[in-house]
DNA sequence: TAGCCAAATGCAAGAGCTTACATTTCTATT
DNA sequence: AATAGAAATGTAAGCTCTTGCATTTGGCTA
């Protein structure tokens, strides 16, 4: 066995096999059209070879690459985690590759990964909220690579999207908080203007505010990054500048562990004194002490749906159809009446 | 605007910019090599036609797809989504890509798997663990993919990696445990069969039970599989089993999360009646409550070098070295001394 | 057994890029 | 101003597979 053996080739296994190119290259893409006799010979010459198809060549010569980029912003959130292994696993039956690329909520590096995947042969797109620069989409459409909006549900914009409506999801959780007599509200929230999934949530709250008949203003909002310390470090902020605060909404899960966690060092009871309300539902939000209340998000639902979609429309063509998923709220044990 | 424009190629940018095939490939991957004026030039067209190169006809011409490929058991664990982060954000810095796949612990899988990224075009592999059929090893020397292996390290094999020694760190915690006047020790794990971390993890215990003069046999040991629902089953199972049981391992942290809870919820006190101890040290662990007393696994560590070291074998041929990282003791409140 | 049609196989033209080598254009020297 | 040598650019072959069309094979029918 020679140390400096190329890589055998279809070409190798046509010649092995006594039969032509096309015949190898149908043998692997539509078996049945070949005959079983010869089917069972040119698979024996591919298993002696240990020929695997050459990647770059199938794919410039079907103009395809079966592959599927995604592009979060960290795999370091659960939730985002979760939710690709449900999309993998789809694409995976589907005989689908997944690329994965992320950004650290960072616009400047989404842009640069969604070139990336483009030009690594992605088929299409998965990406993560509606809010980008034109000029992306853009690119998007000069390149032919249809991309799909999830995590996010905006039935005013044209883009379809699989994903629910954070507004609306907070804004129901908001109402709850309020019908249990809190008046004085606080976010903790990532920054908005990148992010327009927190800037819907931050609506949400305000939507509340407004139908309980209080002003919008009210609200308190300190904005961090995410991650457990920033979260504590938050809370502690708008426990300072904000002493009579009642109830605190944190932009995601990892927020508010950290919130309570601080809330607790502090001296808060949780939720006498304050109640703490997470967005996510990860396993964090269960495991916390007291058991986190927070907003389901049907993460695995989102990137099942997501694959089924993205596949169908590269395998047959269909066009992508929006759908609005619901978002639980999950009612643990950091959310009470207000005190006094 | 037509419908059907095809997808601009490289001869496209040529032709706008007036200039040769050549000259516009080299202004993507030597820009040194052309003049300023022709670079402006070409890059001019090249935004103007929205042009981005052709994955497929490049990796077939250059012969290397700077895309590696990673196969992971799960994403939904945080430990091993926080390593691929690390190893990612790398990588790109380097201007590679990643491919990943996961296994759900499945042998099976993992094979199919390893097979379509190398199929994708993967020019190296990361894979977990020593495990696996000697086939699986053949097949990648014949196509001459160099896979790495993380997450475990053992001297005595040939293959190199780049991780931690799952039973001396394990051993190291064991005898801690055993120091505090723990007699009666049971293991909460993964089927062991195909996972050599678990296998080293269980290991690990018993070595320090043989340097304390004690039986390896003494080990109560329950397999399962992972999840916080699992670790619980568990848990319930190892008390009723052997009930006079001090202490309770567990494979990882999301199974001792669950084994806690189920403490708690059977009246047992942490850690007065048992300890509880877990693997990985993820996020789960600190907010556990009590705090769970686990493994520090250095994930970011081994993604990052992982990383490093497979750039440098495929960029400059550098061979690479096994590289011996260490797993770090956390002691937090799940761990006390054996009740009387 | 001749003849027809469908099924199976083969032929060969691309697909879009990189790169060795050839050619042209500069720059600097005399 | 002529010219060597370097720098910049161009030419064209080659990378490996898929696929439309052409050809062969084989099973039936008459």
């Amino acid at each position: 066995m020679s140390k400096e053996q190329p890589t055998p080739t279809l070409q190798d296994v046509a010649t092995a096999a006594k039969v032509s190119t096309a015949t190898v290259s149908r043998c692997l893409n539509f078996p049945d059209q070949v005959k079983e006799k010869t089917r069972t010979k040119v698979l024996k010459a591919i298993k002696m070879l240990s020929y695997s198809p050459n990647f770059g060549a199938r794919a410039m010569a079907s103009r395809r690459t079966d592959t599927i980029g995604a592009i979060i912003p960290t795999m370091g959130n659960a939730i985002f985690a979760r939710g690709l292994q449900a999309f993998q696993d789809e694409l995976h039956q589907h005989g689908f590759t997944m690329l994965v690329a992320s950004t650290s909520y960072r616009e400047d590096i989404e842009e640069e990964q969604i070139r990336a995947l483009v030009g690594r042969g992605a088929d299409a797109l998965l990406l993560i909220g509606h809010a980008r620069s034109p000029e992306v989409y853009r690119f998007l459409e000069a390149q032919a690579v249809p991309a799909l909006v999830t995590w996010a549900f905006d039935a005013s914009l044209s883009r379809p999207s699989i994903g629910f409506d954070n507004q609306k999801a907070m804004c129901r959780m908001a109402k709850k908080v309020i019908d249990l007599g809190h008046r004085n509200l606080a976010l903790v929230s990532a920054e908005t203007i990148l992010n327009d999934r927190a800037k819907a949530r931050q609506l949400g709250i305000e939507d509340a505010l407004v139908a309980a008949n209080l002003c919008a203003k009210t609200l308190h909002i300190v904005k961090t990054t995410y991650g457990i310390e920033e979260g504590a470090t938050a809370f502690e902020q708008v426990m300072k500048a904000a002493p009579q605060t009642t109830a605190v909404f944190c932009g995601n899960d990892v927020l508010a562990v950290g919130a309570l966690r601080k809330a607790r060092e502090l001296g808060f009871k949780v939720p006498q004194d304050v109640s703490i309300i997470g967005f996510d539902d990860i396993e964090l939000a269960e495991i916390a002490y007291p058991a986190l209340t927070t907003v389901h998000v049907p993460h695995r639902e989102m990137g099942r749906r997501a694959a089924e979609a993205l596949i169908k429309l590269l395998n047959e063509g269909t066009q992508i159809e929006a759908v609005e998923l619901e978002a639980s709220l999950v009612f643990r044990d950091t959310l009470a009446p207000a005190r006094n």
